[in-house]
DNA sequence: CCTTTTATGTATCGAATGGTACAAAATTAG
DNA sequence: CTAATTTTGTACCATTCGATACATAAAAGG
């Protein structure tokens, strides 16, 4: 049994020559750019200052590399974005604290406007269909994410009963991934605040179906 | 000075054996399901049902042929959308209608899920730029068209001074963009046609920004 | 030292990419 | 008929694609 890799511990062989992680980041930040299908091995190898081959030996291949750099993506940008939504004492305010975080993220200099898991492997052919796939789940899960904690409050009666949690979650989620298209389309961190906001007006009449009593009890 | 081309007026050499209209039709649907970068020249072919020569004989390029296709949606499946927008007595009633349309065509059956012009050229290299570049000027010119027709309402006094035009086209747009995502993501036809009622939902909230009197005179 | 192990740089691989050369075929003009 | 014009099918081009073979370099184990 192999000791463990605790410290530093010198593997056997010859030292790879270059940083996995700083080269990783690089990577992303071409998928980001660029898509899965749009970033070509000549790119993600210029970014990363590396060789085919140091690329294949650290990685696998240019798929292993993409679900490394989106795990990547999802630990940092992606976090940071939901602890927005985790943190808020409401799914309310969690949603309006997360669609400006977005705002805020998707315009941030030095880096690719719009977010990775939404523009990384859209549209394209069967090479691309896997991590398309993986893409689509991991939109599903935020999507869920906001749904749980929707169906949460309606259980814990601070929300209606009327209210339809998956109704809600993907009416945000689409705003979102609508923000991340804007913010290609050159959109200014302004207009995306606007739309988040704007996003928010909509919520009483979200949680209140039509019919149920909207407009009765507010103020 | 040539003759016009009225009636069908045979050309002078060898005439061609295929429909132009039909293969563009083809390239559309491949366009539209893979995208321009995507879709290559293999699948083109296959479902035009002609040879390269012929392809490049009628339509130049692949960039021309993806242009040539995109205008072709925008004359069949986009111009229906619109007249939604258009026959509809006032900008709200116009908006829902659109994105109800919207909502059935983005999934309807025979056809790629979504909006070949939002789906068509988002990210991608240099190739695609040029592409990306006229879809994103088409998807601009909708959210000015929804934006001038508010501007029409304000000044006609239908809807209040206070409503910020572009602030509300844009919100919109993102939602229809939007709507593309989830069409992409397997969402249905009922889904997607909850989204865009929810949308109509921040009506009120939007054409009466925050602190300028909302929900004294509702109702 | 020598052996083992891993990484690197060079030089490529086969396949797919968008796009063409070229000759034969099919039509009109005269 | 012949000449001119246009399309078609075959075969192919140069480039780029993702991925590898292979010899060498650099480290640890013994």
């Amino acid at each position: 049994m192999p000791r463990m890799a605790k410290e530093p511990a010198r593997e056997r062989g010859r030292p790879r020559n270059f940083d996995r992680d700083q080269a990783l980041k690089a990577a992303m930040e071409v998928f980001w750019a660029k898509g899965y299908a749009g970033a070509s091995l000549a790119d993600l190898k210029a970014a990363m200052g590396i060789n085919a081959p140091s690329l294949y030996a650290a990685f696998g291949s240019k798929e292993e590399l993409f679900e490394a750099a989106v795990d990547l993506y999802s630990d940092t940008a992606g976090v940071e974005l939901w602890a927005h939504f985790d943190r808020a004492p409401d799914t309310r305010a969690g949603l309006a604290a997360m669609l400006l975080a977005a705002a805020d993220l998707y315009v941030a200099p030095k880096q690719p406007p719009g977010c990775l898991v939404v523009l990384g492997a859209l549209v394209g052919g069967e090479a691309e269909a896997t991590v398309a796939r993986n893409l689509a789940r991991r939109r599903a899960w935020n999507t869920d994410k906001i749904a749980q904690r929707l169906t949460a409050e309606i259980a814990a009666g601070t929300l209606p009963k009327e209210a339809d949690p998956a109704a809600i979650a993907t009416f945000y989620t689409t705003l979102q991934q609508g923000m991340s298209l804007q913010a290609r389309d050159g959109a200014s961190r302004e207009t995306l605040r606007m739309i988040a906001r704007n996003a928010m007006a909509a919520w009483e009449g979200l949680v209140r179906p039509v019919g149920i009593g909207a407009g009765i009890d507010t103020a």
